[in-house]
DNA sequence: CATGAATGAGGTTTCATTCAT
DNA sequence: TATGAATGAAACCTCATTCAT
């Protein structure tokens, strides 16, 4: 019998380095060999695992996205939650979403000459459009308060302003700690009068 | 005698370049030679104009960042103006806005690995601050309103939105025309009360 | 209790899938995992029944001359043959034949730089030679012609034309269909008296 | 001024080197790094001047392909000269022609699996194949014969004979020199009353 | 000033071989 | 006996940089 290993458990510690090193060193300096390191494999494992980099770097991103809006959803999974509780789980607060961020990050600039990674992130957009959404509508419910008729936009405005904010968080970090980022989260929520 | 050159202007012209090219091509996938080919000029001059690939690129993103300003700048010539008519030109609804804005996308990622990327990249940043700060200040001069104190505050929200919408513009352009674009700012400024 | 294989059938099932994907991809696109997965066995028992790659290579190499012989020497079963029956046979006129003459002939480039595989050829060679001049012993003993000085030359002509056949016939499939083939060779038959 | 290079003649200098080493290394043992060696540039020189590896080698084959008839054609330069002589030149019996026939031949298994070959090697016999029969009737024309119907059957025979005969000079050496290999190119032509 | 040929380091990728299971 | 995961050497190729002209 081989070795016995778990395939799909393989890829995610890859693609989970691979997110690491592009926090770091960024997309274009990210070699395969510094995510081998990282994951204690030689490159050779890595293209058994994945086609070519560039699926690595597509896994990374993936995992990035879904750790976004994981982080997110947990807080749903408690009994009493606010909006704002939820919205500032998305931005670059910890080192943990700092990396995740930056990955996300990273790849919109390679959106506009490549029509792959647009479509990823578009896809994921739209993931998060929906997410922030349900959650406005969930509050209008419980705030008691009738839906309204432009709430997709509302919703994208939200995401525009966390957007913005994420990328002050992650490259002015220490002008902008979890305390700055929270305020100006809470300043737009209460001009829109969304906090509780 | 020497060939006249101008070569501020020698240098001008291969940034620009190099912003159309960065803008069409990314940032990783840029070779000087494209640059050369569109400026009309070999890689060696190209590096005879400037120390190395790296200056290049600055020069690009510093050129972008400056058509940036300079295009909400222009319109404070007009002897009436509204806040949103100044923000509007923030966003990429043109194709030459979208140059400049792709360009200044591309180098936030290169921002994190990179203090030099960033230490521009935060310039900047308070340039654009500045300037939108003192339009607030107009603003509320001409409207007769107090001058509020959070006014950073509100300059950064502002700014954070339009980055986030600069975003949505770029990589979804068919889904975010000029139009909507404009009214996701008009919203924001509205809930802001700062539209006339 | 181990389980029971026939060692030697093995190896032969492995080395006939190799020669129909060096008659499919030739001799340098082949790989060890393509030549598994048509034998259905895995990289890890081919290195289990070969010492390396380049013997299951020289087996295959071996099994196609061998094929090529074989194909002549059946006609000579009959209790009645002609010439002519014998060598076109040598010719690729199935897709069997095919096989077997493409790997031949991917080896010959090989014949060169590898000694080996020169030794190889030449050893098939010499049978070969061996099987031809025997043929055109028994041909002039049924015709009751007395049997030339010169027959070792005679079978190294009538090999190094077929051998040029066998080139046209694996190119240029299409030009050179099994009636063509047939009908240059008894011409060439023809020219040499050695036609029934 | 940039240093004036002969591109031409910088292409033939690498392609000519490439035939060189694929007559001593064979095909698939050739290198980049080898052919640079003996045209004293490096890799990256190559592919300054080639696309890929695969543009190098095919100009590698072209010109040996060229090499090979210009050999024959030569001799139609004489006043007075004889079909053999002709034919003569297209057997592997100098060093020179060796290395280009080694080359052909090497081809000829890549023909199968690659269709970009044997295009390439077709086109060459039929380049060859038309001056064959060229001399063919500059022959009957000379010795006042009719010119056979089936002239290009002749011409294909012909064919076939000298590249069987090519196979055995290049790898059986020491067993086919000059000599042997002329002797039997007499007696094919012999056989077809060719021989003046 | 300007050219563009040439360099060469460094990255990705392939794949025969090994070996724990 | 057989598996197939993992290795790691080696090849091709790219491209910023240099420099003779």
């Amino acid at each position: 019998m081989p070795k016995i290993v778990n395939h799909d458990q393989r890829r995610k510690n890859i693609a989970q380095a691979a997110i690491e090193v592009i926090a770091i060193k960024g997309l274009e300096s990210t070699k395969l060999t510094d995510i081998g390191r990282l994951a204690g494999v030689t490159t050779g494992a890595i293209t058994h695992y994945f086609n070519d980099k560039d699926a690595v770097l597509m896994a990374a991103l993936e995992i990035a996205n879904d750790i976004m809006l994981e982080r997110m959803s947990q807080v749903t999974q408690k009994t009493e939650y606010s909006l704002f509780e939820i919205l500032s789980k998305a931005l670059p607060t910890s080192s943990k979403s700092r990396q995740a961020m930056a990955v996300w990050l990273a790849f919109w600039s390679r959106s506009i000459p490549e029509g792959k990674v647009a479509q990823q992130q578009i896809t994921f957009h739209q993931r998060w459009h929906g997410f922030v959404k349900e959650q406005l509508m969930h509050h209008f419910t419980i705030t008691k308060k009738p839906i309204p008729e432009n709430i997709d936009d509302i919703s994208e405005g939200l995401t525009a302003q966390i957007n913005g904010l994420i990328i002050r968080g992650l490259v002015e970090t220490s002008d902008w700690p979890k305390e700055r980022q929270h305020t100006m989260l809470k300043n737009y929520l209460h001009a829109l009068k969304l906090l509780t």
